[in-house]
DNA sequence: GGAAATCCTGACAACGTTGTCAAGGTATGT
DNA sequence: ACATACCTTGACAACGTTGTCAGGATTTCC
């Protein structure tokens, strides 16, 4: 959240701005007000003149209506703003479809999590089915608590981001007919549709390409070791190293990396030594903003070349703009959603591993040469 | 988006890697697979050897049971991963509460709208209700079709951004029992609670503070005139300038602005010419962004001042990092959550404003003085 | 012209749950 | 001991909708 920091300040008391515009627009006697009844398909039929199921066809686009009651049903219907009851529908239809499906993310307000919620949007909105949200926080009490309150509401299925802790009980959930495609992170304890990005060969990339402009003293910073993605980036960047015979400095290697500003200080702590490396390979979106604020204070970042994971808004326009390693969130929740959708259709349980490709997006920090 | 934009490529082609981990875990005879009948209250009262209603008591944690029958009603349905129907309780239960409400955003990957979304969910989780959000992407049509998709799903009530368009038809949803608060902007056609930045007053903050530092050539660059927020800082910008009695050069007040790309353009056009603004207010993100481009390109970007409405990630690590009115999207979506809930319980049609606060976050490239 | 097929419509039950009410049991008061 | 109050439990209907089936009207066919 940029510069909040700047000024930052605690905005819990809720001291704004309050104009009471014309008033209660309701008469004030009734106190608590009853909720005013919808109408019913039964009103509709008694304004139309016809039977229930008659309307149930009509809204349903049934054929084999006449069309002259197809009129008289549809303009009864406008006249008092029906709207039909899907949570009604759904308890009575056989399919027992609620046209919802879940998404688990790690939080609805970051930058890679909101991009795959986007992108199950795109997917959801065009069978029609509206989407419930909601940010998981990498809690899994609250993880389990977030499927049993959607499993409640009936959802389809489901799409999410697994937090580092147990799934298998997942598989009961899912054994009772709720279909699931976990996103980003492998689950543990289940083997269930999933979709990731190539971590392996991204980091791949990124090391290779520092190793071909010269750099041998290369640092890694790496996030939350608990979570695979974090571990799979780690481990790709030892074997490269490895495989090009490189020395690996224990210093320069730091895990469980929480956070810009923790990334940050872990940065700075490199400058401090005489030994310094040429470059950093920050595996994580938020490792590398902190990377940047601290080759920033210490006049570096023309000097030590910085390749990051993950692609975020405004790196290209950092100075100098910022190499990463970019993944597709916004295709993988595309991915998550349509595989989710055919689950849903053929009820199969499967697990498919789906593997997005990453690229390496060239910018100016990652063509920096050693010194 | 950021750097996708470098090597921009289309991704809608689905030539990803699939692996079948281990084929499908369910025998291949069954092809359409029935859909696993959950179990219900009913598979619970039998299995506990009591009544439907004794297991509705248990499950809904009525006082006046025997502990001896709720501990075997509770184990009945651990045993069975039994989930109480909230589609069919909904049904029957005299409050009609889904415990769910609608959020109508921009765009869910938007900075700005999922930091409302955020902010929604915040409170929404409190009172342990879910929400169902949507991107509009400012299309009324899409605005209409989602109001009646969650208005049939039978969301407790809605949060939305209105587009442009007119909002009379929503007169009638609320009528029917849809509580509704708007956020960001100001609908038309109906009084409805409504959350909004203070548009003038940060506007003319950044305006009086140019002032001060000596700018008397000041450019203002305008979002979609169709939206109450880009008119309302544009004639703050105007009513500031002429209290200043500050010549208004019309070829520096673009309005209509669509987008980065769009503001690039703009901005470009101003330095292209020998009569040069000395700052730049740019009165959206995206235009802000656009504009920062602009400059860099042209060189200016530690020549000519400039000072964007709403804050974005990263805009403390740009050279110069850019000063912007900051406001409090997630702050908005609590603010306009709470009032939700307070409508769903009072069940009032009210039409109150509330004014959140914007700041002027001092950066350094709202410190740089004319020539 | 009559039987059969087709078309359109509506009555009724059921989905999974909870509100209402009544029945039976136990405890309380005199 | 008896009447009364209370407590616990269950039978039943109902929420708004759709699947099933049957009935009446119309058309088609020989």
């Amino acid at each position: 959240m940029g510069g909040v920091k700047d000024f930052g300040m605690d905005v819990t008391s809720r001291d704004d701005t309050v104009i009471d515009l014309e008033g209660d627009l309701e008469p004030k006697i009734a106190a608590p007000r009853a909720i005013p009844a919808r109408p019913t398909m039964k009103d509709v039929a008694a304004r139309a003149g016809v039977s229930l199921k008659t309307v149930s066809r009509v809204v349903n686009h049934e054929v084999g209506v006449s069309p002259e009651l197809v009129t008289k049903v549809e303009s009864a219907a406008a006249e008092l703003d029906y709207r039909p009851d899907l949570t009604a529908s759904n308890l009575r239809r056989s399919d027992r479809r609620t046209s919802t499906i879940g998404l688990m993310i790690e939080d609805v307000a970051n930058e890679f999590s909101s991009a795959v919620h986007a992108g199950v949007e795109d997917v959801a909105r065009l069978h029609q089915v509206a989407v419930l949200g909601a940010s998981v926080h990498e809690d899994p009490q609250r993880e389990s608590d977030l499927v049993r309150a959607l499993s409640s509401r009936r959802v389809d299925g489901l799409v999410l981001t697994p937090t580092a802790g147990d799934h298998t009980y997942l598989e009961r959930e899912r054994h009772n007919g709720l279909p699931m495609v976990f996103v980003d992170r492998l689950p543990h304890g289940i083997d269930a549709d999933c979709v990731l990005t190539d971590n392996a060969e991204g980091t791949r990339l990124a090391i290779e390409h520092l190793i071909a402009l010269g750099h041998q003293r290369i640092a890694f910073m790496g996030g939350l070791s608990i979570l695979d993605t974090a571990t799979q980036r780690y481990q790709s960047f030892i074997d490269t190293m490895q495989q090009h015979h490189l020395p690996i400095n224990p210093e320069w290697v730091v895990r469980n990396i929480k956070g810009t500003d923790d990334a940050e200080k872990v940065a700075s702590g490199f400058f401090a030594e005489s030994n310094q490396p040429t470059a950093i390979f920050a595996a994580q979106n938020m490792l590398t903003m902190g990377v940047v604020r601290a080759l920033k204070s210490a006049g570096l970042q023309h000097h030590v070349a910085l390749i990051g994971f993950d692609d975020f808004a405004l790196a290209d326009l950092l100075d100098p703009p910022v190499a990463v390693v970019a993944q597709d969130p916004r295709r993988m929740g595309q991915i998550a959603a349509e595989l989710l959708f055919e689950r849903i259709r053929d009820g199969k349980i499967s697990a498919e591993l789906h593997i997005v490709p990453s690229r390496l997006v060239i910018r100016q920090s990652g063509e920096i040469r050693p010194v």
